[in-house]
DNA sequence: TGCATAAATGAATAAACATTCACTATATTT
DNA sequence: AAATATAGTGAATGTTTATTCATTTATGCA
């Protein structure tokens, strides 16, 4: 055998192309340029990935995976109901935050030519087991019942706002902030 | 002299450009595709435009006064909080949802290579009678006495998301619904 | 240590795309 | 109705950007 392919170098490729993602939007996303970004030639792209196509979807579902864990990793749906909603509501916001390349990412994928149909119905399903708290929460009398659509765009909206707002402003978001922002989606759910 | 522009002409342009920037990003829109959406040849693009830039920047400014006019036309600042609080608000939602197309671009917009920055700048001020009636809210110990801006998130957000889901699913917004969500986000504001 | 093999390179090529321009069509003016 | 000036056209051109490939470099294995 010879080489071996270098995990760092997918690593290097996958933040190269997040961090120009968010400075320059789909529309700047250039090979040469994430291949610089990466510290590479722009033909070893060509190796790790079949072409743009493939790197912009295979980065996609890794983020997904990502998401997926660091959403539900902690989840514990046997607490009481506000427990579970306040930890999924801290979950959500943090892995928005803490990754907003990721959050710009995904926003930007969505609205992309990259976009696959039949990905947009598995996006569903890793928001299901929040739909079935929010049945939880109706059924025991705390929250509104209303869509759950609607309740959850309650929820995430301002979460994601937040996320752009912490960027391209100087709004540094303190624990207390968290706190407010909280009680703000609590008081606009519960009953 | 001899044949006029045609106001006609450039709100095709305009109008394909939005269309094609709802359905493929920044990164999806092309002169000749908007062109042929426009129903004209590639180069008239350029007696109307000096080039795609110009095109996207000219855009961008008129929907911009188009928004401003939409949102405060028919403010007034003499009546009750709450009475101004839901006007504002119902405003601002018909605003987004009406025009999907537009709140789209303005979002793709800001994430693209396109942005000046005194643009980023501008765009705060617009906001500016918003920022007097949350003080307001807060003086006379209506709202929680939060930061404006996180307050403005918790308003804006769940509208943004609500825009966004209204054209990707078939989630149908009726009087009963829009009632719904403002109340949630009174709700969330209110003391 | 040296060979075999695959990774890495970046200049060369191909493809996609913005822009131009020689030409045509049409409206306005006299 | 002819003259003319400008809008409109779309194939041709130039530029940007994705992709390839001949060559070099590094690694694992005998």
């Amino acid at each position: 055998m010879a080489r071996d392919k270098d995990d760092k170098k997918i690593e290097a490729i996958y933040s190269a192309t997040l961090q120009i993602v968010l400075q320059s939007g789909f529309s700047g996303l250039k090979m040469p340029d994430i291949a610089k970004a990466a510290g590479l030639a722009t033909g070893t792209l060509y190796i790790y990935f079949k072409n743009k196509e493939d790197l912009v979807n295979t980065l996609y579902l890794q983020l997904k995976s990502r998401k997926m864990k660091g959403l539900f990793s902690q989840y514990d749906p046997s607490v009481p109901f506000r427990s579970c909603f306040r930890q999924l509501w801290y979950a959500y916001f943090k892995l928005n935050l803490v990754n907003l390349q990721e959050a710009v990412f995904l926003e930007q994928y969505f609205r992309s030519p990259y976009l696959q149909n039949e990905v947009k119905l598995q996006e569903k399903q890793l928001f299901l087991p929040i739909y079935e708290l929010l049945d939880r929460g109706k059924k025991e009398q705390i929250i509104k019942n209303l869509d759950s659509e609607l309740l959850l765009v309650q929820l995430t909206g301002p979460i994601h706002e937040m996320t752009r707002l912490s960027y391209s402003e100087d709004f540094s978001i303190t624990d207390a902030v968290l706190e407010q922002a909280f009680q703000m989606a609590w008081d606009g759910l519960k009953l």
